[in-house]
DNA sequence: ACCTGAACACCGTTCAAGT
DNA sequence: ACCTGAACACCGTTCAAGT
């Protein structure tokens, strides 16, 4: 009869997703400069040796995980403003509700790192493809004129990018209302 | 009577914007992992050691390219837009020329360093406090009512980082069709 | 199939000693 | 005032050997 480990982290054996894990939490806690092999390996409780058994070396890891969080950043935020249906104006406030939070994530480490490594420029890709069409639609639906979705699309896509990276003070108004107003500049 | 050195690199003395100089131009090139202290010593003619004798430590090597980049990012570019003058609108087309160039420079790494260190984040607090400010101050004087001048300069803002850090295709339309109806779209 | 342990190389940091 | 050279610690990577 085998031994059953009463949590993951005693079980001698770690898995791919283990390591995904550990890494995620540190790129989002410390940056991606404390995705380090052998600091994992101490907090997974394992050596560093048998990370190599998992990956090939670290940049194999980095890809790992920002592959493991294109699904996050598009498809199941997309869902969650779906699921509650209502006009494309109430969707896309929604979708601004979700977003704003202060969960900017890998989002930055992404795209640095994309300048320098082809497969995370096509995630970059993917991912940015795939909101602006979804941006394209609400657009579309709530009757912006056909010629102006695309553009459009950028400047809702931009400001979302924008209330990220900007560290802006807007005087006696809140970043709320400026980006209400915004948004209101955008649906005509 | 000294022997004068032929050039900067054949002399045996290096200045702390020597270093600066060639880890500008390393992150530029490779990223802020290849900002190294031995690779950048090499590349010097010297030993590390003497590295030291500049810098408390590698964050503060970081630190200093950032501080030298501050004026570039700001005041350099504004000077360049007003010293040909012209209507608000020329200018602000003006300003996405120059910045619309391939030289997204370290503003990606500084961003993401700025989220762990607070003399980076004063940084980009300053640099995007000069740059709001400049955009708020052409948008009034092209006549931008003035309860919403502040949601269209971060509309303006968001959309000139959109253009560095958004990778999409746009189908039949260029990126600069697309980037001229949104401006429009800005100008009211 | 997954991990240990030892080995090696590279690099950040320190510091006494040189010029 | 600025640099060398040696030393140390930490970490990425490899690999033979273990279970």
């Amino acid at each position: 009869m085998r031994m059953t480990p009463k949590s993951k982290l005693e079980s001698s054996r770690r898995s791919k997703s283990d390591w995904i894990g550990v890494a995620t939490q540190a790129l989002a806690r410390e940056g991606i400069g404390a995705v380090r092999v052998e600091a994992l390996a101490r907090e997974l409780g394992v050596t560093k040796g048998s990370f190599y058994w998992h990956f090939d070396d670290l940049d194999a890891l980095l890809v790992a995980i920002f592959e493991a969080w294109e699904q996050d950043g598009t498809q199941r935020i997309i869902e969650a403003v779906e699921h509650e249906g209502g006009s494309p104006e109430m969707r896309l406030k929604r979708l601004w509700t979700i977003c704003s939070g202060p969960g900017i994530g890998p989002e930055l480490a992404l795209r640095d790192f994309a300048r320098r490594d082809a497969r995370v420029a096509e995630i970059v890709e993917r991912v940015d493809e795939r909101r602006m069409g979804y941006l394209r639609s609400l657009l579309a639906a709530h009757g912006c004129d056909p010629d102006q979705v695309e553009a459009r699309a950028m400047l809702v896509y931009s400001l979302l990018i924008g209330t990220y990276f900007i560290r802006v003070r807007h005087g006696r108004k809140s970043r709320q209302a400026v980006l209400g107003k915004a948004i209101a500049v955008l649906l005509l």
